[in-house]
DNA sequence: TACAATTTTCAAAAAAGATTGAAGGTTCAA
DNA sequence: TTGAACCTTCAATCTTTTTTGAAAATTGTA
């Protein structure tokens, strides 16, 4: 293997920076943004704003400002080291506080909005006997019904309720066809 | 009230529409695209090219494309009256449907591609036996058991046993503090 | 305090994405 | 056929978002 070969890690890792990248803005995460996180999951331990910036070829301010998005997400700590002025970056590896992080922040900003304006407006269209009216105000009435399916979905899942650990686990289990569901079952 | 004053319906159309746009990005519409849908929901009717171009100030060709995006994710119906070239665009106005939609398209494009490279990377991973593959690995696993259950939650809902018509109203109603709950469970 | 080692900021550049409008198609009715 | 009425396309333009890089700010040590 010569010393520009990739080692297995490494073409995985490669990999799987591309595809996070790719998948972020589908998240509203910038695909920067995305392929750090990426890269981080990828790594035992954290890195510093260097590391990264020539891991991945970008700028220190483009850095920077990706690590300042992922830490308002609560999906990077930052770790500093008595002694240094260095700031290492950790990657949030519990998936489960990752989701419900998502779920959280999605929620107020894309739900919660569309709820107060149907309160505002059904209102409004209910005073007015027109047709249009009518029709009008039928379908926010479906939109609201659905917006509050999607709350109390949400709700129940960051509540702790729907998805608990072993719940991930007994899943993966049955993906993989391994006995685990028996084993955590109590045998 | 003067000629320029609008109607109730009109106020309310105008918001909607806006804020529909707004929130078209967060699910991977654009902002023109998603206006378009959101006029034409508060609409009794369909309508054509022309009508929309005038309600919206876009041209005509933006009308088309973003009619095509729509109709892609089949959200609108293209209608052709005989005796005329005229187009009627038509909403999808059933919103299980539209959802139903939303979570195959986004189930496609977001968690199979996921799937599908890690079960290519992981079993790569497991042939390295060293401690940096060996923590990677247990990431891609974590990250497996997610997308293995939000799949089956997917696929759950897409069969249509999760979100019938009766739960969306015993939310509904729940939600609304009508006594809808008991009605439906017999008490 | 001054200095060195970092990070953070932000205006400007680059890239990505959306929109336009004129040219080209298609369909209909006569 | 033909012309009128519409829809569709796509290269050019405009807009928005993302990234850069150099200057400013911050922190730790002596």
């Amino acid at each position: 293997m010569s010393a520009t070969d990739l080692s297995t890690v490494d073409t995985v890792r490669q990999s799987f920076v591309q595809l996070w990248g790719t998948l972020g803005p589908f998240w509203g995460v910038s695909p920067t943004t995305a392929r750090i996180y990426g890269w981080l999951l990828s790594r035992p331990e954290g890195a510093d704003a260097t590391e990264i910036m020539e891991a991945l070829g970008m700028s220190r301010g483009a850095v920077s400002m990706a690590c300042r998005d992922l830490r308002d997400w609560r999906l990077l700590h930052f770790e500093h080291n008595s002694g240094s002025r260095r700031v290492v970056y950790r990657p949030e590896t519990d998936l489960e506080k990752v989701t419900r992080r998502v779920v959280e922040i999605r929620k107020r900003r894309e739900w919660d909005p569309i709820r107060d304006y149907l309160k505002e407006w059904i209102p409004q269209l209910e005073a007015d006997p027109s047709p249009e009216a009518t029709v009008f105000m039928e379908r926010l009435k479906a939109i609201e019904a659905l917006v509050v399916m999607a709350d109390t979905m949400a709700e129940t899942f960051l509540k702790g309720g729907a998805v608990g650990n072993l719940g991930l686990k007994l899943l993966v289990g049955a993906a993989n066809n391994l006995p685990a569901v028996m084993e955590k079952t109590g045998r």
